[in-house]
DNA sequence: CTGCATCCTCGAAGATACTG
DNA sequence: CAGTATCTTCGAGGATGCAG
C-alpha cells in the first residue's frame, strides 16, 4: 500500500471547508471499512457464518472447496484480528477450532443480507 | 481462475435432493455475483457513483487518487462488462467521457448502503 | 482529456510436506 | 483435526510513453 504515485497529488485541503460528510469522506471511510472485507474468501466465510452459524475449520473447507488450507486460515485470521470472528480452541484430542461471528460481525448482517438479496435479483434476470 | 484444485473435489450431489435454496446454493450464487465485484477499485467506483451520480473519468481518478489510471480504466470496462456501469462517450474535442450506474447498477444501492452505514457505524465505534 | 501499449516488479496465492 | 513452514509461480498492478 501506499506506492509513491509519481503521477498524482493528493491535495489535501485544510479541512475546514465542509461540515464533516461529503462524499469525499464518505468515500475515506468506506475505503478502510472495504479493506476489512477485501480478500478473495473473507466474503464467502462470512457467510458461511451469517445467521449465527458455528462452524469447524473443516466445515469451511467444505464448503469452500477452492480455498487452500493456507489462505483459509490466513483469511480467518485476518477476519479474526479485524474483530469480525471469533476463534475458539476445544482441547480436546482430535482438535476442535470453531467460528463464529463476533458482536461487531453480526453488525454485518445487513450488507450479507443486501448482497444475498442481490445475487438471487441477479439469477433471475434474463439477461444481467 | 479454475485451479487444478488437486487437493479437494466438488462432489457435485445428483440436485433433487434439496427443494432449491440451501446454504450451499446461496453461497454459490453469492460466489458469482461476488466476482462481479471483486477487484480493488470496483467498489470505490461505484461509491462515487452511488446516487445517481454522473462522473467523468478524471473526476473518478481525482476522487480515487491511488488508482492508476490503467487500473481505473480496466476496472471501469469490467463493470461496464458486466452490466453496471454505462459509459457515454462525448465525440467533442477535448474528448469527454461520462459514467454513471446502469438500472442493473441500481440495484446495487442497497448493497453501497448497507456498507455505508456499517463504516459508519465503525467509525463512530471506540474500539472497532 | 481519455485512454491504450509496453515493460517490469513484487507479493498474493498455490503445491507440498510436516507437526501438535 | 487444524493448522504451520517452505518453495515457487504467476499475474495483478505500477511506471512510463504514446495516441485519438
Amino acid at each position: 500500500m501506499e506506492p509513491t504515485r509519481t503521477h498524482k497529488k493528493v491535495s489535501d485541503p485544510p479541512a475546514g471547508e465542509e461540515p464533516g460528510w461529503t462524499p469525499v469522506t464518505a468515500a475515506l471511510a468506506v475505503g478502510e471499512a472495504l479493506r476489512v472485507l477485501e480478500g478473495r474468501w473473507k466474503l464467502l466465510i462470512l457467510f458461511q457464518l451469517f445467521g449465527g452459524n458455528v462452524r469447524r475449520f473443516s466445515e469451511l473447507e467444505r464448503a469452500i472447496p477452492e480455498v487452500t488450507q493456507k489462505m483459509l486460515a490466513q483469511q480467518l485470521r485476518q477476519l479474526e484480528a479485524d474483530g469480525i470472528v471469533r476463534r475458539v480452541v476445544h482441547p480436546e484430542i482430535p482438535p476442535k477450532v470453531e467460528y463464529s461471528l463476533t458482536v461487531w460481525g453480526q453488525s454485518l448482517c445487513p450488507v450479507l443480507d443486501a448482497l444475498l438479496k442481490w445475487s438471487a435479483r441477479r439469477e433471475e434476470t434474463p439477461e444481467a
